[in-house]
DNA sequence: AAGAAGATTCGCT
DNA sequence: GCGAATCTTCTTA
């Protein structure tokens, strides 16, 4: 469960972390995943051992990080697509200057690029790597992304099996990106 | 070698 | 809410 999980960036530019409160899972066998036709350059991480970094870049403007969630040779994963600011949020404003602080990480490529991640961290082991890595909420902290707060929708953006339940927030967050609708 | 599609974002109406 | 921007990757010729 990644929903009320952190995920935490280290550079020269400083400390970046966020609380994860929406997400989209893209399966084995799924059309509308990038590993559905099978390994290539590009989304060779996504058939890492579940826990890897795969990165990739789309619309020209975008950086998007997925977490593995499979066994090795099996291509699949989890879209990070939107985070609560909890450390560094001055830095975050420094990289999106033209973001208020409610829409720093709410999105995809928004979220990657406040953590200032990009292509050279395909592949980053996140339960090992110093530069980027998740971390569990401390035992004893409130829980978050709990079944009682946690809502699934339709996933955003797809042409291709648009209608599967496959995306999960936390319920009446603000820092979601989706609709009113989709948020419910 | 060329073309189309794409897990988005931003700015404008 | 709508449409343009922008570029990488994969497919087809």
């Amino acid at each position: 469960m990644l929903l009320g999980a952190f995920v935490v960036s280290d550079d020269l530019e400083g400390r970046t972390a966020g609380r994860i409160v929406e997400t989209e899972a893209y399966l084995p066998g799924d059309a509308a995943a990038h590993s559905y036709a099978g390994q290539t350059l590009r989304n060779r991480t996504l058939f890492m051992r579940r826990g890897h970094a795969y990165v990739y870049f789309i619309y020209g403007s975008a950086y998007c990080l997925n977490v593995s969630s499979e066994t090795v040779g099996v291509g699949a994963g989890v879209l990070l697509r939107a985070a609560e600011p909890v450390v560094g949020i001055d830095l975050m404003q420094s990289r999106r200057p033209r973001s208020v602080a409610r829409d720093l990480c709410r999105g995809p490529g928004r979220l990657a690029a406040a953590l200032g991640v990009t292509r050279a961290d395909d592949g980053l082991d996140l339960c090992a790597s110093r530069r980027l890595w998740l971390a569990a909420p401390a035992s004893g902290m409130p829980r978050s992304g709990e079944n009682a707060r946690a809502g699934e929708s339709a996933r955003i953006g797809l042409t291709k099996e648009a209608d599967r339940l496959l995306r999960f927030y936390e319920r009446g967050s603000p820092f979601l990106s989706g609709t009113r609708k989709l948020n419910a």
